[in-house]
DNA sequence: CTTCACAGTCGAAGCGCTTCGCCATCCAGA
DNA sequence: TCTGGATGGCGAAGCGCTTCGACTGTGAAG
């Protein structure tokens, strides 16, 4: 592998001179700038990453840490993580993926230097790596929102209000008896705050518009989706207007309105609150209130580099919710009977 | 941060005494090594990733290039990514996930020394990536069998055999007309080998055992999979059982059999050919023909090791495939009527 | 009592890069 | 002609680690 030295002898110039050439952290003639570019380039060169992170202390690269627990919603979590990598590749970094849940991965790879700054994904509101990530010697940016977000910079969807929203779209169309298909019983209790935003934003709106909402938690798979369509419309009031936030049980949701011949808008609306690019898949166009993955997960690593660019103050930073396809699965329904 | 020599101090001990003490590369008497070990831990000392990347010429580091191309099934991916962050880490290596479809950034970690061993996956027969890999200054190891190895190390599952296997239970049980819902048309065109050679094993499997097999290619869609089933039973000779080598359809699949009240297996037979873990998600249960992602993540990256560890021969490793399930969605059917 | 092997440790030379301070020029202005 | 600020380039000092050769003391062998 050629080296700075061999780029410095072909092009008749010193060492320091190629360094700046090539980084132009100092005023080096065009001439000879094109003279280092040209031999660089014939030569192959490459900075060699490690000598360079070594004098300059910084790595160019961010640690990603996405915990793989199981029932993870993997295709959630790949819009944000082809964000980070997008967006970090836009600002020459690279990228290092941590799956294992353990903060002592994230403090390996912050003190070691081997990167310098850390994203971390799937933060729940009371998150056991909290107290590791506040004493990480590099700056972090959690995705999602825990409690106490004290020294920490956190971006996430505004769930309160994409809950407020989806509710409000149906209330609006004359939807009086709501329900909304959430994350599991299981997942609210371990404190999944997203989902803990979601219903009380969907809560909020349903006290201002002065509809009833119901809550149907579901597990996140195709039978659970289907199981609370049934539980939704064969017990208690029944439900005009559905709301899903739980992108893997939305497949079973539809699934199962087609089974008990329910037409989506016809005889029931239904907004989702998922990805675009899931709600795109399924067998029916739906009213969405979109989780932009991607773009948060750009946000995070903007965030990042913000605050290695020495900027210190910890900020959160909520996307305001987006409706796409509005008015395609939701019906007006004002003086829908009971 | 602490510094080795830091450590040094602490320990009453030379800088290279600690070096061997905590690598083990050479014998330190065991008090020398306990004290070395103490005073490590006590200051909280993690070697600069950098300085020792730049002294050993090693990184530690394996690049990952998973391409994220529109159409590309997350969850399979996932699976592999897992299986290969997983192994790295059992071997103290981390892993850069480089998502571009372009070799440049692959050579470029190669080269600037990033990464001392590439992981490639989703490679096609005919990848345009492959004159880069061969050039690479570190070992590859490829996911997915290109048309020419010559040179280069790969690891998939035995696909051929897959599908083979697929067609020859549901032979046995005595089917003779049988659907395969593959990727779709695009795909097999553009050389998705996985599919191409999944589909020659299922063909020669149904040959052996002088059976039809009626080809549907899929979408990878939902939509998709129920439109192959419409397809499947409606136009010419009625199929028995189907062989689904299309995850991301799959869901489309059930659905529609269903809601062509056709039961599983009573009325037809399925057999999947996915990762376990999303057919575990369907509604039903179906005999699977296990996609090991994970398996074969690890498998890729024990191969990167072993050339790591100077073993220069490339190697091509197709893993057996194995039958989940068996029999839970496969009928006996030897005299049904066509 | 020397000699020798060997275990255990140390010193120092890099690895390839960045960056700071400094030195030549060169030209404008006095 | 001299001064002084740009401008462009150079030299050298590290960054923190690994690793090679050499050194020391110890016990066994002669």
């Amino acid at each position: 592998m050629p080296t700075i030295e061999d780029v410095a002898r072909a092009a008749g110039v010193s060492l320091s001179t190629v360094s700046y050439a090539l980084s132009g952290k100092r005023r080096i003639s065009e001439a000879t700038r094109l003279r280092v570019e040209r031999a660089a380039r014939e030569l192959g060169y490459r900075p060699h990453a490690g000598a360079r992170a070594l004098a300059s202390s910084r790595s160019d690269v961010i640690a990603l840490a996405v915990p793989f627990r199981p029932g993870l919603d993997v295709q959630i979590v790949m819009q944000f993580v082809a964000g980070v990598v997008a967006a970090a590749r836009t600002h020459g970094r690279d990228v290092l993926l941590l799956t294992a849940d353990d903060p002592e991965e994230v403090a390996r790879v912050a003190a070691s230097s081997t990167a310098d700054a850390v994203v971390v994904m799937d933060v729940a509101s009371d998150d056991a790596r909290l107290p590791a990530l506040r004493a990480l010697p590099v700056p972090s940016v959690l995705i999602g929102v825990p409690d106490d977000t004290r020294g920490l910079s956190c971006v996430d969807l505004d769930f309160t209000a994409a809950g407020r929203l989806a509710v409000s779209t149906l209330a609006e169309a004359g939807h009086t008896t709501i329900g909304l298909v959430s994350a599991s019983a299981t997942r609210l209790a371990e404190g999944a705050n997203y989902a803990v935003r979601m219903r009380a934003g969907a809560l909020a709106g349903a006290a201002a518009h002065g509809v009833e909402l119901l809550q149907v938690p579901s597990e996140p798979t195709f039978a659970g989706g289907a199981a609370a369509v049934q539980e939704a419309f064969t017990r208690g009031p029944r439900p005009t207007a559905l709301v899903v936030h739980n992108e893997a049980a939305l497949g079973g949701v539809v699934s199962a309105l087609e089974r008990l011949g329910l037409r989506v808008p016809a005889d029931v609306s239904v907004v989702a609150v998922a990805p675009s690019e899931i709600a795109a898949a399924l067998p029916i166009r739906l009213t969405t209130v979109e989780v932009p993955g991607q773009r948060i997960g750009r946000i995070a690593v903007e965030m990042a580099m913000q605050r290695m660019g020495g900027d210190d103050t910890a900020e959160t930073r909520l996307v305001a919710p987006a409706l796409l396809d509005a008015e395609v699965s939701v019906a007006r329904c004002a003086a829908q009977p009971a």
